[in-house]
DNA sequence: ACCGAATCATTTGGGCCCGAACAGTAGTCG
DNA sequence: CGACTACTGTTCGGGCCCAAATGATTCGGT
C-alpha cells in the first residue's frame, strides 16, 4: 500500500467523535441524536442488504433490485395489472413503465392491454421468466436468511415490527390524499 | 371517484394470502419467511423515510436526500476528501462526483485539488451551504425524530443496534478485499 | 533517477428513480 | 348524446447510481 490509511484526515469516526462534531456545529440542546442514529443506519443497512443481494444472488442472473422485485411480486400473484405491481413493489408507475421495458427485453416478462377496459395493461411472467424465479428465489432467500443471520429470533420479529410501524405511519400520512383511509401494502415478502 | 378502489383483483393483500401466495409458488418446507419479511419492510421503511424527508424538508431547499447527504458529512467535519466524503455518505466514488458537480453548480460546495496531493480534491462548503446547513439542518432532524415518534426509546435503541449489527456484517465482508480488517464507518447521524 | 504498482478522481455507458405533463379510455350526469 | 371528471400507462427531463475503463499522480524499490 502507498500510504497506512490512517495518517491522514478523518477516516474512521468513532460515535463520540461524531456527537462531539455534531455539537460544535449544531447546538447541544436542540439535536435529537437517537433519531438520527435510527435514520442513517436504517438508510445505510437498507442500501448494505441491497447491495450485498444484488451481487451475490442477482447478478449472475443480469438482473437488478428493481428488476426481480417487479419480477417477484408478477410471480407470486400469477400476473398484474401495472398499477398494483407499482404499488406492491415500492415504485412509482413511471419507474415501472422503464423497468418492464427491460425486463420485457430480457424476455422475462410480457405485456398486453387488457380487453375489459383498455387503459390497463397486464403483466404475466413468460415461461423462462417462471422458470427463471423457480430457480433463483431459493437462492435469494437463503441470501436473505443469510443476511439476518447475526441476529436472534426475537430481534428479527423487533425489527420487523418496528419497521412496519414506521412504514404504517409514514404512507399512511404522505401521498394519496384522494381516499383519506389508506390501506397498508405489505410490498413483497409480507 | 369511478370506482370504489376495492373491486378489483388482490390490491390490499394480508399477510396470510402473501404467505398463501409463497407457498403455492416456492413450496411450504424451503421459504425462510421472517428473513422476508424483514428485509422487503427495511428497505420499504429505508425508501419511505427517504421519500418523505426529501418531500417535507429538502425539497424546499432544491436538494436531494443524496446531496445532502453529502453537504452534511462535509460540514460536520469542515471540509472533507472526495474519497472519505464518498466513504461516509455511503456512495460510490463516482456516484459522489456527479453529486459534487450539481452542489457545485448550486453554490453550496467548493472544490479545490490539493497541494500536498495532487491527486486529491478537497471539498468545502461556500458560506451560504454553510448558512443553509445551520438553517436547515434542525428542520430535517426534527423531522427525522417525528419519523421514529411512533416507537418508544427502548424500541429505537434496540431497532439502531439490530440494524447496525447487519451493517457491520455486510460491510465486513462484502467490498474492499485489500484489507482484510475493514473499519465500520457509521456514516452521518452515527 | 527510474519503473512498476497503487491510489486518486473522473468519464463512460446503462439502468433506476420520480414529478409533471400528456393522450387515451371509461364512467357519470345532465 | 355530449361535456366533464377520474383514472390509466406513458413520455420527458433531470438527477442519482455503480462497475469498468481512463488518465493523472504518488510511492516503493532498485
Amino acid at each position: 500500500m502507498a500510504r497506512s490509511y490512517d495518517d491522514s484526515v478523518p477516516d474512521r469516526h468513532s460515535l463520540a467523535e461524531i456527537e462531539q462534531a455534531m455539537f460544535a456545529h449544531v447546538g447541544d440542546l436542540s439535536v435529537n441524536l437517537p433519531a438520527a442514529n435510527a435514520v442513517s443506519t436504517l438508510y445505510r443497512a437498507a442500501n448494505a442488504v441491497r447491495s450485498h443481494l444484488t451481487n451475490t444472488v442477482l447478478r449472475g442472473y443480469g438482473l437488478t433490485w428493481t428488476g426481480f422485485v417487479v419480477l417477484w411480486v408478477v410471480w407470486i400473484w400469477d400476473g398484474l395489472e401495472t398499477r398494483h405491481a407499482a404499488e406492491s413493489a415500492g415504485i412509482s408507475k413511471a419507474t415501472l413503465t422503464g423497468v418492464v421495458k427491460t425486463l420485457e427485453g430480457q424476455g422475462w416478462i410480457t405485456r398486453e392491454t387488457s380487453d375489459v377496459d383498455r387503459r390497463l395493461v397486464n403483466l404475466t411472467l413468460t415461461a423462462s421468466g417462471a422458470a427463471m424465479m423457480q430457480e433463483l428465489y431459493p437462492a435469494f432467500n437463503a441470501a436473505e436468511a443469510d443476511v439476518v443471520s447475526c441476529l436472534s429470533t426475537r430481534a428479527l420479529t423487533d425489527l420487523t415490527r418496528s419497521l412496519r410501524l414506521m412504514v404504517a405511519s409514514l404512507e399512511g400520512t404522505s401521498l394519496e390524499r384522494t381516499d383519506s383511509r389508506r390501506h397498508i401494502e405489505p410490498a413483497r415478502g409480507a
